[in-house]
DNA sequence: ATGACAATTCCAAATTGA
């Protein structure tokens, strides 16, 4: 099975182009962020034509998440367990959730295609809700996987943060002053791995970016970042066999500034007439 | 250089993004 997360700025904008590239690259689960859209306004069509599912959650014009798959999509679920709303001047529990989580079961893998609050500046109350949101996140991690050591769990998306100084190769985000290379959002994300997930694509990828501003020719001059990622329980982990950016989904006309993460899974095949053979 | 991008929406100035 073939997975990939694309933050697509704006489905509408692209659907053709996002189809396109699911089809050329065989992707069957797409998991997508910034679809910037309610669910009634979702692309289907474009979609069905090429033979996916989609699930979709958005509240207005902002956010937005989704999954598309070529396999039956079940137990679909809006927001995890425990993640924060937000709401100006105030970040209790009763704040108003955004759409920010999806998640579904496809295969056995549990994905959730995620968008992690942008944060804005360093002294403004959307990173409190950043840090808040990734806490939440690494919370219900532990909490499905104590309930379930071998749960094949993959948490997807746009984490908007930098983890490491080689992924930031933006001249204007400088640690001390920008969001994304901040120590604490490192830590709220770092935090993940120490709730059982790691980073499925790393090792396979060592370097490269995801995103590039849209401004200031940021991708001819290979001024990105990296900050979308594709986490794995072990189990999750165990079963990944390939990787790769695709770089190129930043060129040509009406691009997203992120490009898609892509990696392959070897999955069991569960089929009870599978009866082993035995020799001797 | 009063800029330099791109998406959304009470169609257009404001908001959001990273």
């Amino acid at each position: 099975m073939r997975l990939a997360t694309w933050n697509v700025n704006s489905i509408r904008a692209r659907v053709v182009r996002t189809v396109e590239f699911a089809v050329r690259e065989n992707i069957d689960v797409l998991a997508m962020q910034e679809i910037k859209c309610k669910p009634e306004q979702f692309p289907y069509a474009e979609f069905e034509a090429a033979g996916y599912h989609v699930v979709a959650h958005g509240l207005n014009q902002w956010n937005g998440v989704a999954i598309a798959s070529r396999e039956p999509i079940e137990d679909v679920e809006l927001s995890f367990a425990g993640m924060p709303g937000f709401q100006k001047g105030y970040d209790g529990p009763d704040a108003p959730l955004e759409a920010r989580a999806i998640g579904a079961t496809i295969n056995g893998v549990r994905v959730w295609s995620l968008y992690t609050p942008n944060g804005r500046a360093l002294d403004d109350p959307h990173m409190t809700y950043k840090l808040h949101w990734l806490d939440a996140l690494a919370r219900y991690t532990e909490t499905e996987l104590a309930a379930n050591p071998e749960l094949k769990l993959a948490l997807v998306g746009d984490f908007n943060v930098a983890p490491l100084d080689e992924d930031n190769g933006d001249p204007t985000i400088v640690e001390g002053v920008s969001t994304h290379v901040s120590p604490a959002e490192r830590a709220a994300f770092g935090a993940l791995q120490s709730a059982g997930l790691t980073d499925v694509v790393r090792p396979l990828v060592p370097t490269g970016y995801t995103y590039w501003d849209y401004k200031q020719l940021r991708f001819p001059r290979n001024e990105g970042l990296r900050i979308d990622f594709i986490l794995g329980s072990s189990a999750f982990a165990d079963a990944v066999s390939g990787a790769f950016i695709a770089r190129d989904e930043r060129k040509g006309e009406i691009p997203s500034d992120h490009v898609p993460v892509v990696v392959d899974l070897d999955l069991d095949p569960v089929d009870d007439d599978d009866v082993p053979m035995i020799f001797g």
